[in-house]
DNA sequence: CATTGTGATGTAATCGGTTTCATCCACGCT
DNA sequence: AGCGTGGATGAAACCGATTACATCACAATG
């Protein structure tokens, strides 16, 4: 036994089926060129010696890298893992890899000296990013793939976007409290640089506007940062407001969650005596108690169309268009109509 | 301006130092080893043309990826992407990039013939599995790169694993929920062939021997798949049972999330009728209502554990010792004594 | 019959680096 | 002076595929 160490190479397969490697190379990448009889003795070679493709080389030939990369936010985050489903549901469906990288773990240094290396036609194909905090320069430098973004983007750069309908969902948001009877609703932000947290506001303004109430104050919102914890530490807070808002909204789940958690653990009850809705319609968000009223956007759709998008332009396409996924109302029961002694009622 | 449309390559670099190819790529991957001078013209030459480095080429030379790659069982779950935090963390200080692979949407087409391709030394320099549901046999294939399991694991397979002490924190949970007094707990499961219900369930059974309880019999258990819908839909068969357990131990959070749900829509208090606690420590386990008391795992530092010992087999070494990391009772509010009149009192 | 076209295949250049091996030079030692 | 040594460097092989171009056999055409 002459166990070759080494795994076969093309040149292995053209000999052992008496071709050239010119032609296993088209009999596996363009069957219809080679003769019937050429393509079976190449299968069967390729069967024989184990033979498979250094992909490694190919990309180097046909200068690709053969992968798309993901910038994330926060890959320990649910919300985008979901996107990067479906970005990778798109991708090996046409035999492109995935990169992952988290810009979290790079947010110590100079984005521009962490990420620049990355962002190159040598490191990958295309990019997808889902961070709408990074510097829109460096997707500008030469020998930088096609980007589009994805879920939040960077204001300034210009590439195309895939987003849920973030106005329209505050506006939905806005109603559904109004049409409950609240007057005095209580919104909390995401940060305020966030793309997400603009489009929201705007959506939500506009909401409350429709239904004929004056224009909130800068004490009728309070920020957070899109996480739990924030929510939960925004409950003290809100009861020590006088008047007390009768209702919140929140920019997205997480955030209301935790406002709910502080509420309850503050012995006011959620809906009866403040109602609480949320954004995004997390998978915990149908569990958890009171089941939380909220926006959904569909996040995994919303990864396929960026990767869809994304794939058009690496074939040269130009459509810049922004696409805008549509969101919806899921009623839930953390939201009812304000307690009847409150300020609000007319 | 006769703009180069092509990036510069190493060749460009040369040719502005005055030196050759091989002194350029010495003077970068090994500065020590060329004149001081040299060194300084070089890097001159870089800056001034905006050289970068094609990895594919570098890739193909050095036969190898530059890349991991993560079997994920479903990348839209959380609890994986946390693991992928760490992994990437390990793999961005070493350089490599990491691949990511969602195993779900290849579950339709039998995992060998769709993953085959994959697991291979031209698409990865190793592996890390998450998925303990795959084919063993997928992994030792020639040709396949060294492979490391993570969090799960698949029986038969001879690669190091990195666990969480699952035994011990079954035996955590039986004590805990011993030790409140109860005495007929039952025992929520996640799916029969997965690699952490038998080991959950081993440690559970030796702390219920420990606190000198009888050893439980099938119905004591109830079988779930670790999604919190199911915990949802086995609340109502939980009532149903005579008697009526007065504590419920789940496999994972989620579940114990959805038990929670079930049984609170269902008019019983949590933990005043019947406690409930879980296993994983998810973010939401602490800011659901009542807060779950669980088990915590280190599910970023897994990660790192996986990486690095990936690495070591990347490089040669052989440890194929498995790595067990602590987990920790995390006591809330979803657990307690069981009520007074309940049958379990002496 | 000479010519042209066509399909199948082989030869060799190519992608852009790394690395082996050879060369050259300066230096120290006897 | 002669020789060995070691440091710095260049020339060219190499990684493993793809693909432009050349070649050849054979059929169709004028």
């Amino acid at each position: 036994m002459s166990e070759q160490n080494r795994p076969p190479r093309i040149h292995d397969v053209a000999k052992m089926a008496g071709v050239s490697v010119a032609t296993v190379s088209r009999a596996m990448s363009n069957p219809a060129i080679v003769s019937e009889a050429t393509r079976k003795a190449v299968e069967d070679a390729i069967a024989a010696t184990g033979y498979t493709l250094n992909l490694t080389a190919r990309n180097l030939r046909q200068q690709q890298v053969g992968g798309v990369l993901a910038l994330v936010p926060n890959l320990a985050n649910p919300f985008f893992s979901q996107i990067l489903a479906g970005i990778s549901e798109v991708l090996r469906r046409r035999g492109l890899s995935l990169l992952v990288m988290d810009t979290t773990s790079v947010a110590d240094k100079p984005a521009l000296a962490a990420l620049g290396p990355y962002l190159n036609r040598s490191r990958s194909d295309g990019v997808i990013v889902l961070d709408g905090s990074l510097d829109p320069n460096l997707f500008t430098r030469p020998g930088c793939p096609p980007v589009v973004q994805a879920c939040e983007w960077i204001d300034g750069l210009d590439a195309p976007r895939v987003l849920a309908d973030n106005v329209e969902g505050g506006r939905l948001a806005a109603r559904h409290l109004t049409g409950l009877g609240h007057r005095h609703i209580l919104h909390m932000t995401g940060p305020a640089p966030n793309s997400l947290t603009a489009s929201r506001r705007q959506g939500f303004l506009q909401g409350l506007a429709e239904a004929g109430l004056p224009e909130p104050g800068p004490a009728d919102s309070i920020p957070g940062n899109f996480e739990t914890r924030s929510g939960v530490e925004a409950a003290p807070r809100i009861l020590a407001m006088d008047p007390r808002p009768t209702a919140i909204f929140c920019d997205n789940d997480e955030m209301a969650i935790g406002v709910i958690h502080g509420l309850t653990m503050a012995g006011v009850a959620v809906p009866d005596d403040i109602s609480v809705m949320g954004f995004d319609n997390i998978e915990m968000s149908g569990f958890c108690l009171p089941p939380l009223t909220t926006i959904r956007q569909y996040r995994t759709r919303l990864g396929r169309r960026a990767a869809e998008l994304l794939l058009d332009r690496m074939q040269g396409g130009d459509d810049r268009r922004t696409v805008i996924l549509d969101v919806e109302l899921m009623e839930r029961a953390s939201t009812a109509a304000p307690p009847a002694g409150s300020a609000n009622s007319p």
